[in-house]
DNA sequence: TATGAATGAGTTTTCATTCAT
DNA sequence: AATGAATGAAAACTCATTCAT
């Protein structure tokens, strides 16, 4: 939990810090991120940064929980999902890759936290946050279930991870394949990610959502009626 | 490369170190991994180790290729995909899944392959396991277009990109899930393993493939007809 | 280059790291000196260190360079070699010696830079400092042959490494066979260093000079008219 | 002292190690040379050395001790110095060169051994060594006052220490400037050696025979008679 | 006698965190 | 409140030497 000194930070000073501390843990894992490298990015002394911390964790704890909460809220959240169903995930899906766009230091750090290798304490935030995610999402399918869009036989529980994968993961990789870039490229570069234009956010979106439709709607394989049982 | 020293070792002193490495290379990212905690777990001296590999990027690079491929392939490599289209990947599917019962370790190994976030040198080897990984994926996909149990509009490389994650991550996940236990647990306790026994792994290889068939087979949803375009 | 942080230290423990890594250079040779007795003779933290220097180099080349050029330069730089050559020549040698009893440790850390056993980079500092003595005594021997002290056909080339081993190697064996002491001993006792008073230096200034007049001016010997040539 | 088992040995296994050791010690200070890299050279199993000599130091004191004086009198010590002094000397300093010429790596631990910073138990070796070359060097001197051919005011003590700069450090410096190569440039090439040939080596011996003579034959410079004393 | 694998003390270097100013 | 110097535990890696076969 930040102290109130930070609180109390003038904004620049304070959004210097942030994004330097987002870029740094973008780039790098919880454990290799450093603490002297933030600092300089940031041009922030090392000691002052434990006026406003009490340590490593507690900086990544407040940039994954609140910050990226804020931000992705305010820019996503405000999605009307309540029209018809698959038009709704697609939106919500094309929104996600604008998110990258804009921020893709967040996107990273989401991305990260499905990362199942990190130390305990480290791993304990990154469970919540995929908890959160899952959840949420769950609640979606739910929905799509009552609405008629997705068959009543599916097995949510297996269902929404296979989901959660295919927009999570399998979208970064389609994504970074269609630039043609590594992660750093992408993460360093603004005219890379431009790239990625609305036109070509609304196919890749369109792709999954398909996958997707058609997977859970459950018309009928040759030979098995009920899908994802 | 391992030194000749390393394949002249008794085979039990060989298994020891392999297995510490590999537990260790799974429990942490090749950075935080510790060569000294590797010496610890085995019961083998610091010295020692250099007798048989040149650095650790040399272990890591045998484990992640010769030791992995060789088992993975005594392993799953024998699957005969030549049958009907998706029965044969379900089978691939369900190996996977008992392949990770039964060597955790590795798996998670290779799942690690997919972190973006890596020293140059090892994101050089991981890149190379991808890459082949998902060749081969594309390949099995595009016999699924010519034997028709793939619609021909299907944009395959996106859809390599989802259908990777859905059998990658996705299934991962939901194994997890299913045994509600971490990843360290699961790697920790065989007894855990086992409760993903050949029933559980059919039913998930079923839900997953039931996604993939409905979703690339290109039956018509309500509006569009072209999928993964 | 040491850091900002070196120059801002307070003085006591500046000189403190100096003086045990001066003392370390001068016992050992560059690859044997070690960064941890450093630390442990200047009771200073390991990892200090590295707040005031990149790396052992670091240290090292500002050893050799800035801080033996500073004090060398105070203390011998001063010499007026307008007069007659070769009582200049004595005057510079005998303040060689002095420097020698007064700054043991940075005369033999400039000694040590003769020696041709030596990591490239090492060597590569060495040779900066051989080139630059050599260089400074050719000029200071042409000019001898302007003034008509030493004979014109001398090969300069040739005479400028024998005069070099003569007021180096030659006069400091010189030195320690009078002193009847190893160069560690002398190194450590200020007491035997004293034992090299104004008189002792002047005789062997005389006797090194004398050596070299007679040779370089070019009186006759019974068969050749002809030196140095 | 060489194990009964060395003596024993064919002396071609006996050989391929002397060179491997001289080699290595020739390249780097007794600390840096390393038994390993000399084991690889020879091709002699490195417990094999073991059977040879108590360690590396025995090693090192045969290469110093009995091997470099048994080659370097094969060579030299039949140089009859019992005719005109100068000329004498002449012949010494040629054949020390054309004994550079052929054993470089004898050559260079012979010059190893002035270096006054090494462990006191090889520093002991260095000085018996040296001490020894001293003693004959001064031996040679006191002849040269008894012939008349250096003036009877010299201070020997102080004179050999020159004299013996002159034609070690001095003369190997004048060598390499005059090849314009490293050491290690010419320990490693014969063709570099063979261009110090017999025409250059004269020049230099007399160079450096001049020098001497002239300095220590006491032919009155301006100001003062007595030389060296 | 010859071998080569095993060892551990030692090296240089990094980094989160503390603390005096 | 802000600073930046001090620290020590830990990392990767080397090497002379021992020892079992």
């Amino acid at each position: 939990m930040p102290t109130p000194t930070f609180a109390r930070l003038p904004a620049a000073r304070r959004d210097r810090l942030v994004a330097a501390a987002i870029a740094e843990f973008a780039e790098r894992s919880y454990t290799e991120a450093s603490l002297s490298r933030i600092a300089r990015r940031s041009g922030i002394a090392k000691g002052s940064f434990y006026q406003y911390f009490a340590d490593k964790l507690d900086l990544y704890r407040y940039l994954l929980g609140d910050e990226a909460a804020r931000r992705k809220r305010a820019f996503i959240g405000t999605i009307d999902l309540g029209g018809e169903f698959w038009t709704g995930l697609e939106q919500f899906i094309e929104r996600g890759m604008a998110f990258l766009v804009l921020h893709p230091g967040l996107a990273r750090l989401a991305a990260a936290a499905a990362d199942p290798t990190a130390l305990p304490e480290v791993r304990g935030l990154h469970l919540a946050i995929c908890d959160a995610g899952i959840a949420e999402l769950r609640g979606l399918l739910a929905r799509g279930v009552r609405s008629g869009a997705i068959a009543r036989g599916v097995d949510l529980d297996v269902a929404v991870r296979l989901v959660s994968a295919v927009i999570g993961p399998g979208l970064t990789d389609a994504v970074l394949g269609e630039l043609g870039a590594s992660l750093h490229e992408v993460l360093g570069s603004a005219a890379l990610r431009a790239r990625l234009d609305a036109r070509r956010r609304r196919r890749l979106a369109r792709a999954a959502v398909s996958l997707l439709r058609n997977g859970l709607a459950g018309s009928p394989g040759p030979r098995r009626k009920q899908v994802l049982r």
